[in-house]
DNA sequence: AGGTTTTTAGAAAACGTTTTCTAATCGGCA
DNA sequence: TGCCGATTAGAAAACGTTTTCTAAAAACCT
């Protein structure tokens, strides 16, 4: 690789004048001079070294993003709108899978630490064990979701969504109301479960443990689960799962036991990832803005490294959308 | 940040002592020392600057991974192999999103190129005008899937594959196949429209370009194009998708006109995303090995990138997966 | 006891920049 | 002509490491 010296040398000046042609718009410079240094840069195809300037101005203008698992369909659309961001302001994306893994977290931290990152996001919880890395108050950090931890976050009130979702189910009709949550370690999860009981308890409605099925956000535990609850004696009417993978497996397993959606049971899905209004049926869902998520946070996250005061956390609106995979309890009959 | 310099103060000793105790195994060192100096380190939270480090080897450990859209679902699985990988071997993963766009790809590549990254891996083409840049011997990369330059490489038989999908149709009984194909600029889609005309040349069937429709491997673009497809005089009885998102799309389209599938019309797709068998039908697509080509790629990097001899080209098997969405032709009669 | 090797430790150079400080040149003005 | 401020350019320090080279101390041998 060539190095400012040689451009240096090819252009006759000394290494500060290209420095000061190539980033210091402000210097002023005779144009023979910059002209020279122009031609030498191009000609030796010269590329800054962004190490040595790191080295120098500290931080190499990198975040660090961290999130459980990049192939969950959410998190793809939450790492593009940080992408997005975080390249129009000049940095760039160091992308890190924890599979929720404590030690995994804490490796990738370490890492992102060496290499100076200017910060970092978590994404999807599983941080709290992580001693206090996040807490020293050099290091830039905006979560996305709720963690145990008080630092800046983009979150969603996903109580609040659970909670419309099932009040949905409940104004339909439904009594028998089942929920598939995801795995324990998940705040989101976590959080969606209390919107579920939360609205069976204001609707008057008994919390049966039961209904209640353990899941992994992934299609086979929705259809699995699902399977549990229809063989129990008095099967529920209506399901929430707590994302839309999930809920695919669950009418999957409806039908698979000769019935219908939302016909014998209705289906409701969280998150509205792209396919889910081309499922069949059309998947009533909540949708949650996941890539203004990603957006917002990585702009928190700039604003925190240029040190100007932000807000701690910002609460975005999810939206439950209606399809057809719920419908009235006993829609058959009516 | 507390620096070697600092450690070595604490410790009362040199500052390359501090360095042979953290990184030089094999140094003898008296375990005096070593104890005040890992004390000293501890006592701190010492650690080390990477971008120092990396100033003096040259290179950081990071390698660039470059795809048009992280968020259209065949890339995630891509991603977490190489992740996974480059993980296990000690890269950081730099993610850039290209959208396919020559001036973000020469963005990209020159911001990474800045930050000396070991290498580079491209999927999803889209590189091809982008100068010479990936020809610079100093330069390690490593393509996903075909590309026009002549670079190691990880593919996927798309051509192969493509025929075998519609071969399968065909020995259903279908004579009128259509294809939705994905944006022209992607040679993983001209290489299975290639495939399938093969298969009909092959059969002695006409390519009609009528049959032909240009579809974004997003599921609207396989809704309207089916819609298309459904108004011409004689319509198809059996379509072959570029992706699994546009079989959706088409599926929907071809209910909304109140035929059904296979019954009416056999839909096939292409990659064997994770939720394709639990679409409804159950969806026929050719099986591509994403986390596998992941995988692949990143280890040919690092054999490359440790100047290792290394094959050109590896090819990955893909698999006809059969399920349900296709059936025989004039089923209904049969 | 004296020389030789081995063990242990430090000084200093090097990596490629940016930036501060200093210096030379030039133009303008009295 | 001589002086001053502005313009233009360079030398050198600094960033935080690793590594080479050198040297002191310790251990080993005869």
């Amino acid at each position: 690789m060539v190095t400012i010296k040689e451009v240096a040398q090819r252009a006759g000046v000394s290494i500060t004048t290209v420095s000061r042609v190539l980033n210091n718009p402000g210097y002023s410079i005779s144009p023979a001079t910059k002209e020279r240094v122009l031609q030498a840069v191009a000609e030796l195809d010269y590329r800054p070294n962004a190490l040595a300037r790191g080295l120098l101005k500290k931080g190499i203008s990198a975040i660090g993003l961290v999130v459980p698992d990049i192939s969950n369909p959410y998190y793809p659309e939450v790492v593009r709108g940080v992408e997005d961001v975080a390249s129009r302001l000049g940095y760039t994306v160091i992308l890190c899978n924890t599979d929720r893994d404590i030690d995994k977290v804490r490796r990738y931290v370490r890492v992102l630490l060496e290499k100076r990152v200017d910060g970092i996001i978590f994404a999807g919880g599983g941080i709290e064990g992580s001693d206090d890395d996040f807490l020293r108050p050099d290091l830039k950090v905006v979560l996305i979701g709720r963690h145990g931890l008080d630092l800046p976050s983009v979150q969603v009130n996903n109580v609040k969504a659970a909670f419309q979702a099932t009040e949905h189910l409940i104004e339909l009709g439904h009594r028998r109301i089942a929920a598939i949550t995801g795995p324990e370690a998940s705040t989101t999860s976590l959080d969606r479960l209390m919107g579920y009981k939360k609205a069976l308890k204001e609707y008057n409605l008994p919390v049966d443990g039961s209904l209640i099925q353990k899941g992994n956000f992934r299609p086979e535990a929705g259809y699995q689960a699902t399977k549990n609850l229809l063989s129990i004696e008095e099967r529920p009417t209506a399901i929430v799962t707590a994302n839309d993978q999930m809920a695919l497996g669950a009418i999957r397993a409806i039908r698979e036991a000769g019935l219908q959606v939302p016909g014998d049971i209705s289906v409701a899905g969280f998150d509205d990832v792209c396919v889910a209004s081309y499922f069949d049926p059309p998947l009533t869902t909540v949708s949650v803005p996941m890539y203004s998520m990603g957006v917002r946070s990585m702009e928190m996250l700039a604003r925190l490294i240029a040190n100007e005061k932000e807000k701690r956390r910002v609460v975005l609106e999810t939206k439950l959308v209606i399809r057809q995979s719920t419908g009235p309890r006993y829609r058959r009959e009516g």
